[in-house]
Order: C-alpha cells, then sequence, then structure tokens
DNA sequence: GTAATCGTTTAAACCGGTTTAAACCCTCAA
DNA sequence: TTGAGGGTTTAAACCGGTTTAAACGATTAC
C-alpha cells in the first residue's frame, strides 16, 4: 500500500503524455484526440488519481465549498426544525457535484458580519446562503462589497443583487385563519415573531390582513421571540387580556408547543376552551397532546433550490431567475376544534 | 478600491525583503532581525494582507478545517437538540484559529462510510468527529486505514487509536431511577434507544444496573428509535402490559415527550397515574405540560472539548489524553411524582 | 590579512493542479 | 518542393504560499 497519492505527473507519465494533456483530458476540453483521452482516463483510473482539491483551488481560485452562516444562540438553535432539512437538502445538490458545505454558527451577541468576512478572505467558499432575512438586511451589502455571491432565502424588502429562492408563508397563514374562522372563532391573537425578520412580519401581515378581509378585527397581537420561553410569556399576556382568546396563531411551532404547555398549565382545555396552530410542523408537532394544527413547509426542498440556484450563478449563468417554491400546506389537527358556546 | 487582494509578494516589495522572510515573519520563526520582522509586519498591516488559505494549504498539505459527518435522517435530525450546541462548541474553537467546520448530513439508507472518504480525500479535513459511536463501529477502521485523524465522542467498545471524549450518561440515568425510586415507583419501564449505539445500550445498562441494585426488577424495557413516533409506539406497547408501569425513563426527550403525549392521549394524567423521565434537557422539555423530568448534559462544553482534543491531534502533540466531562445532572420538574395509591 | 563563525537574508525549488502560447505532425494545395 | 492550415500535443508560466540550501556581511579567531 503505497502512502502517497498519486499525482497529476503520475498519470501523465503513465500514458505517455504532458500534464496539460491529462489536465484537459479530465476536464473533457476539445482538442485532444480520442484515442488519447481514453488512454489518459484509463491510466488515471489504474492509479485511483482523484485531481487534489488543493491544487486545483490555488489555481482556479475557487474553494468548491459553498457557506452557512447560522445566527443564532447555540442553545436555541437546538429546536429549530428548519435547518437540519435544509442542510440535507443542500447537500444532496453538492455531494455529487465534490462540493462541501462550511458551517458557522454565530451567536446573536458575536459579530456577524466577522463570519461573512472571514468565510470571503479566506477563500473558504464560493458563495453563501443568506437565510433569516431581515429588514434592510446589512448583509446584503456587506456580501456585495466582499464580492461574494449569494442567494437570499426568500425575498429582502431592499433592493438585492442576488437571486432569491422562496418560499411564500402567507398562503399557509392565511389558511390557519381562514380555518380558524369556520371554526366560529372570532377572538383570534397572534404571537408573532421578532420584527426585524423578514419572515416574521410576513407571517404575521398574513395573519392580520386575512383576518381583516374577513372583517374581523385581531384581538391580540404579541410579538415575540420564536423562542419556547417567549412563547410561554407571550401567551400569558395574551390570556390575560380582559376578552380572552379563543384561539392563537403562532408563528412557529416552538412558540406554539410552549404556549400549549402555558395554556394547560394555566387550567384552560385545548382546544375546547382555546385552538392553538403553530407554522412548521416540526416533529413534535403531531405527538404532543393533543396534535398541533400547523403549518408544513418543505424545508428539504428548500435546500435543493438554493443550492441549485447558488451553484448557477457561481458558474457564471447569465441573469439565474428567482425560485418560487410551492407554498407551506395546512396541517389540521386536533389543537383546533369548533368554538364551543360559552 | 483595489479589487485584487495583496499577495505575499507585495508585502516583500513593500518592506523591501524576500518572499520568504514575510513567510518566516508571519509564521514567527527565529533567524529574522527583530527590526526586519516588524518592518514586514508592519506592511503586511497597512497592505491588510492574510495569508491565502488555499495557497497555504497546498504549501503545507493541510485543510485548516474539521468535519463532522452526521448520520441521521435529515426529517429526523431536525429536533435533535446535541448537534446545534455541539457545533455551537465546536466553532468557538475553531474561529479564533480560523479553522473552518464542514458538514456533511448523510441520510441513514445512503453509503456513510462514503462521506468520510469524501472528506479525506478530497483532503477537505484534517480530522474528524465521530460521534452516535456504535458498537464494534466500522468506521474506526475505515478512518485508521484512511489516515484520518479522529476523535470519538465517548469511548467505543472495541479497541481505538483515538482519543476519547467522553460525558458519561450513565450517573445522569442512575440518578433518575433512584429519582422515582424514592418517589416510591416500583413498577419502572424503559424506552432504549437503537441497540447499536453505544450511548443508547450505556443508558439502558445504567437503568438496569441501577434498578436490580435497589432490588427491584425492571417492568419492561422497549427498544426503540430516538424518534417522536417511536416514543410513541413504544409508550403504547408498554401501557398496554398487564402490570401497567407506574414510571417510564426514556432514554432522549423527543420520545419522552412523544410519550407524554400518548399517555394523554390514553386518558392517563401525568404524572398522577404515570411519571415520565426523558434525557437531554431539550428546550421544550421545560414548558410542555407538565415540565419534563430530564437530564442535562452540556453538548457546547462537548464540542469545545472534543475540538481542542482534535486540534492538539493533528497538531501532534504526543499521547493526546483522554477527556472526561462533568456528567449529566438530573433536573426535576412535574412530570414526575409520587406514586399515588392506587 | 585571511579564515572560520555566526546571525541574517535570499534565491529557487516545491506543493499539484490549470492555462496559454508555441511546437509539432500530417495532409493538401500551389 | 515548399507552404499553408488544421488537428494534437507539449513546455512553461502561473496560482500564493512554505521550505531548504546557499549566499551574504559582519565579527571574531588565528
Amino acid at each position: 500500500m503505497t502512502k502517497e497519492r498519486p499525482t497529476i505527473a503520475d498519470v501523465a507519465t503513465r500514458a505517455g503524455v504532458s500534464k496539460g494533456a491529462v489536465s484537459f483530458a479530465l476536464n473533457g476540453r476539445p482538442g485532444l484526440a480520442k484515442a488519447t483521452v481514453d488512454r489518459i482516463l484509463a491510466a488515471a483510473d489504474e492509479l485511483g488519481w482523484r485531481p487534489s482539491n488543493r491544487a486545483r483551488s490555488l489555481s482556479v481560485s475557487k474553494a468548491f465549498a459553498l457557506g452557512l452562516v447560522i445566527t443564532r444562540d447555540p442553545g436555541v438553535l437546538s429546536s429549530d426544525p428548519f435547518f437540519p432539512a435544509f442542510i440535507g437538502g443542500v447537500e444532496s445538490v453538492l455531494a455529487p457535484r465534490g462540493q462541501a458545505l462550511v458551517l458557522q454558527v454565530v451567536a446573536p451577541g458575536e459579530d456577524e458580519e466577522a463570519g461573512y468576512r472571514r468565510l470571503a478572505q479566506d477563500g473558504r467558499v464560493d458563495g453563501v446562503f443568506l437565510s433569516d432575512l431581515r429588514h434592510d438586511d446589512p448583509r446584503i451589502d456587506l456580501l456585495t462589497s466582499l464580492g461574494l455571491p449569494a442567494v437570499t432565502l426568500n425575498r429582502p424588502d431592499g433592493p438585492s443583487p442576488f437571486p432569491a429562492v422562496c418560499l411564500d408563508d402567507r398562503p399557509g397563514t392565511i389558511a390557519v385563519v381562514q380555518h380558524l374562522l369556520e371554526l366560529g372563532h372570532r377572538r383570534i391573537a397572534h404571537v408573532a415573531g421578532p420584527q426585524d425578520f423578514v419572515h416574521a412580519t410576513a407571517r404575521q401581515d398574513a395573519f392580520v390582513s386575512a383576518l381583516t378581509e374577513a372583517g374581523v378585527e385581531p384581538i391580540g397581537i404579541e410579538v415575540s421571540d420564536f423562542t419556547a420561553v417567549g412563547g410561554i410569556e407571550a401567551t400569558k399576556r395574551l390570556l390575560a387580556l380582559p376578552e380572552r382568546p379563543t384561539a392563537i396563531v403562532y408563528a412557529n411551532d416552538r412558540m406554539a408547543i410552549a404556549g400549549l404547555g402555558a395554556a394547560q398549565q394555566a387550567g384552560l382545555r385545548v382546544p375546547d376552551d382555546l385552538s392553538i396552530a403553530g407554522f412548521d410542523d416540526s416533529e413534535l408537532a403531531e405527538f404532543v397532546h393533543p396534535g398541533l394544527t400547523t403549518v408544513r413547509a418543505d424545508p428539504y426542498a428548500f435546500g435543493e433550490a438554493a443550492a441549485r440556484t447558488l451553484n448557477q450563478l457561481i458558474d457564471g449563468d447569465s441573469a439565474v431567475p428567482d425560485v418560487e417554491l410551492p407554498p407551506a400546506r395546512l396541517i389540521i389537527r386536533r389543537s383546533t376544534a369548533h368554538l364551543e358556546d360559552s
């Protein structure tokens, strides 16, 4: 067993050609006789040669890797249902192409921009995914000035030079509201995510407009933070309202499941006294008691589409179009029910 | 704004020295006059020069990156509380050193070994973390033959050439059992994880030995798969036993929370009719109703320790010692209570 | 005054690929 | 016979660092 792996020079010698010819053959460039190409590929095969990523990286100035910076408290990220599946989808595109995924987890307090700057300046990646988009997101300018290609997950509200891969949260939210209206609810509240997140306000706006379109006034909107603790607190505030809501729509499952616990703790029966709906259809949603009515997106497909789009951009395909994914779907379970006459 | 970033040659010219001298100065190698070093560093600073990772990688044959392969169904990985925090801890060690983390998510059906092989052969990483250790884990031989340094999370049962970073699950599990015994429970069951996982059987063994040491026979052990669905099914089977358990100890929170839902669905009151305990202290554990008694480890510290150890190994520090982390701690909440007389 | 020694610096090879410009070979036309 | 032209192939430069062996200049020893 030879410890050293073969280099392009070994292949060249074996095939009786020059290094350049091997490179041409490998990359399928025209100008080589077919017979020669075959001979070179055979030699490469016999030697088990695979071109060195490092050497390639240096000479073509590419990293053959994509980057993802997750800005989130590691403790809180824990139960986020989005990223693992998203990463799975990304991976399914990257693996066959021999690309890698470089991950960075940055705590909210830390310098998030430094994360992107490192990725760019160290030449670690050829492009990044921009997730958890915020209003007037400073990262768009940052990445532009760093010259790092990117794809935004959903569309930023400001101008953006980057293609967007979008999964519209609104139809799902609207479906939840309509579902509750049909069940007879009129006192419906919302627990929203942090207002700087585009997806948080998108869900909130959809909630409000779906209600007002039906001629119903929202009974309360609590801005929270997508965490379980936040869900608890927001729920307590809503339940303390003079006119208690009969249904609460949460911007994600984590807050919803925590809210469910808080309501039960307060002695309310769900769904008899209070209907509860979430967003994400995380793994536990189906199995808490009662099962959580929620909205299911497809983060795996999201990852696939995002990776494909980012690669198109990097490969220089001109005018990469935005991608619109099929919208999230309402999943009805036991946590929502007809309003009982009180 | 010059688009091109400066190279070592630019710095050399500016400082009036050779490329080699700049390299020496940067890496703090002896043999250069102090004045020269200062001049070079000043020049580098003025130009904002940072050495190219790619060039360095090629010449020193290092990737300056570590790898993590997660073998898990992306859909199921979702609510795993371990990895995000673990990765956060890893990151905290890597970032200051300018290293990156390369992540791979492999679905259980796919070829897991290919993941490691890719990482090694592409020279993407200088070492990997070996998580979710299995009995007679084939990956140990694989990595040995690939010549890829590794650190195992917890100790494999077979011989291993790699240092181990360990967080003993047993004390926590034993504490849970003792807690239940003190509450008067005698009919205690366990829902275990897949038997090929070392940590699954470790928890199970601890459960059994803690019980038998107290002279109590386990009333039932269901082998499950760490997922919510699995937790539901195992719970149903246990509740259907002729002698129903009064307490169930789950090998992780996900199964426990799902089991909690199943018990409630079946009309049982928790903790009055059934006590339930989990393992992990995931974010939701505190907030489901009733709050889940569980065991809290520190995955962030685990990540830190693992990254530090792996780097020691890579840096060639001889005889890297195993690391033993402080054991997981019992967190008592409302889901466990005194046995009511029935 | 020359040689040996030491601390400092440099030129050049090297890592393993890609890429460009030039050389080569063969055929066909003038 | 010579030259032009097309298809193949190659030599060498290049990417941006690291590293080794040799060169250099200033002391010190003889």
